[in-house]
DNA sequence: GTATCTTGTTCCATTAAACGGAACCATGTT
DNA sequence: AACATGGTTCCGTTTAATGGAACAAGATAC
């Protein structure tokens, strides 16, 4: 049913089945039994077998015995709470979100590339302090958000080549800018005044402006918007605010520097008893 | 100088290996060069740099090329939304928190067992809305905390007796239950009031009431638990909450098992745009 | 400016592990 | 009792991982 949904993960052997794997038993949303997932991959039945049991004694999977299903280990949680730490600029931008959150009372988002994609690491709605889980993981479209244009638009041109040819210009409003052409055309406005806009490029009613966090060497770090609705706001309104999300960009920029060399301070196993 | 820190992690052949890898990575806290992980690490040059090569091109690990250093990449990121979503009861209980928290002012922590260790998956701390990250992931000794007897008491006796080995007993403070005896009569106890205390025995001046989360099946799902200090309150006060405690205990554990059963529902891919 | 060291990368014959077809077992069905 | 269906184990074959050693590339020392 579900078919074989990609075989594009290509495979440095056995550790990349076994992730791919993993992936699968992720992608189902909830624990999965082992014909249905025998039924959505391209392995032969002893290996997935194999697979799963070895992804399960090293916890990354977990094998309910009563439904006899696996679902995501606890491993896997313990493993998050590093890669959060570090392989995102998250935890230190969280203060400065929090800030920028009080400050304006609008929707704040945090991102990073991920290939051709926008993966939101966290996020602050004024109202609702939101579960961060249930935002961060998303990934969404480079072309039209402005996360995504801000952030493209300072990567090197090399890169840029390689990412767009990657992506789908899905036409999701009328807005959208939705050929290479005018992306790119866009991206050299953005690069000129330092942030971007999705005017409804996105979502029908939703707009937004964003600037691009970036290293002392002109490193794409990654990005930060300020989201609204046309209902309560503008794209003027927005603008007045690019000049301070500029800032707080270029704070965070710093601090994740500054975290990069400790040098020697951060000894500790990050992992407490 | 590191020196290697186990050689425990058995080895389900590679991808034991690769994995092994991962979580030496993460350990560090900070990106890691290869040098560093060769001393930190049982494995000779050429296997290890195979195997950095190899998270690496799956995404689990990122290769900074400026600082050509590692660190935990973003495949792990969108995998850890996942098994936060699915692993753990930590987005159902969310609001339960949230609820027990405002109502009772004391900090309350939400855990689940991970072999004979406490996985402590969510806190609230009255006062300030601590960062959920900086307690997700964290391990505990199981025999002398709440949550980690109230867990142990209602495990069926088999896992029971293969867990107690695995314990250390380590003596926190004087009211540390430090033998399987003690904790067995203590657990028996438990079984029979339906509620654990710790009462200072894990850090002097800190008590605390937990409940487990049980399926209806009565397989522990986890624990709940309220926590104070003797200075500001007592065991009869908390032993006052405890009633509450376990029926939010039995609503996150009906929560739980409607989740489990959606059969057509949270079809989409919870990734959105 | 050459020698040397430290750090990272590639080679390749050896060895070990993954593979997968098929047989098998356990439950639940007609 | 015969038969699915879903899950697990066997075992000869195939493929991939291994790791010692040689090799490149910067960085330091001389």
């Amino acid at each position: 049913m579900a078919g074989d949904q990609s075989g594009i993960h290509s495979g440095d052997g056995t550790v990349g089945k076994a992730l791919d794997v993993l992936d699968r038993v992720a992608a189902f949303g909830r624990p999965v039994r082992f014909s249905e997932l025998m039924a959505a991959s391209p392995y032969p039945k002893a290996t997935l077998f194999r697979l799963l049991q070895t992804l399960t004694s090293q916890g990354m999977l977990a094998l309910d015995p009563e439904r006899s299903s696996y679902a995501p280990g606890l491993r896997l949680v313990r493993l998050a709470h590093a890669a959060w730490r570090q392989a995102s600029l998250a935890p230190i931008a969280r203060p400065f979100l929090d800030a920028l959150s009080a400050e304006t009372g609008e929707t704040v988002h945090l991102a990073q590339l991920d290939g051709a994609h926008v993966l939101y690491l966290d996020k602050r709605n004024a109202r609702v302090p939101v579960d961060m889980f249930s935002q961060a993981g998303k990934v969404g479209p480079a072309h039209c958000t402005g996360v995504g244009k801000a952030m493209l638009a300072f990567l090197p041109e090399a890169d840029l080549a390689r990412l767009i040819p990657q992506m789908s210009f899905h036409r999701h409003t009328p807005a959208t800018l939705a050929t290479p052409a005018t992306l790119r055309a866009e991206l050299a406005e953005i690069r000129r005044t330092g942030h971007a806009f999705d005017r409804e490029e996105h979502e029908p009613g939703i707009i937004c402006v964003a600037a691009p966090i970036l290293s002392s060497r002109g490193r794409v770090l990654g990005a930060l918007s300020l989201t609204t609705a046309t209902a309560r706001s503008s794209l003027g309104a927005l603008a007045a605010r690019a000049p301070r999300l500029s800032e707080t960009a270029a704070a965070i920029a710093a601090e994740a520097e500054a975290w990069q060399f400790p040098d020697d301070a951060g000894r500790r196993a990050a992992i407490g008893g």
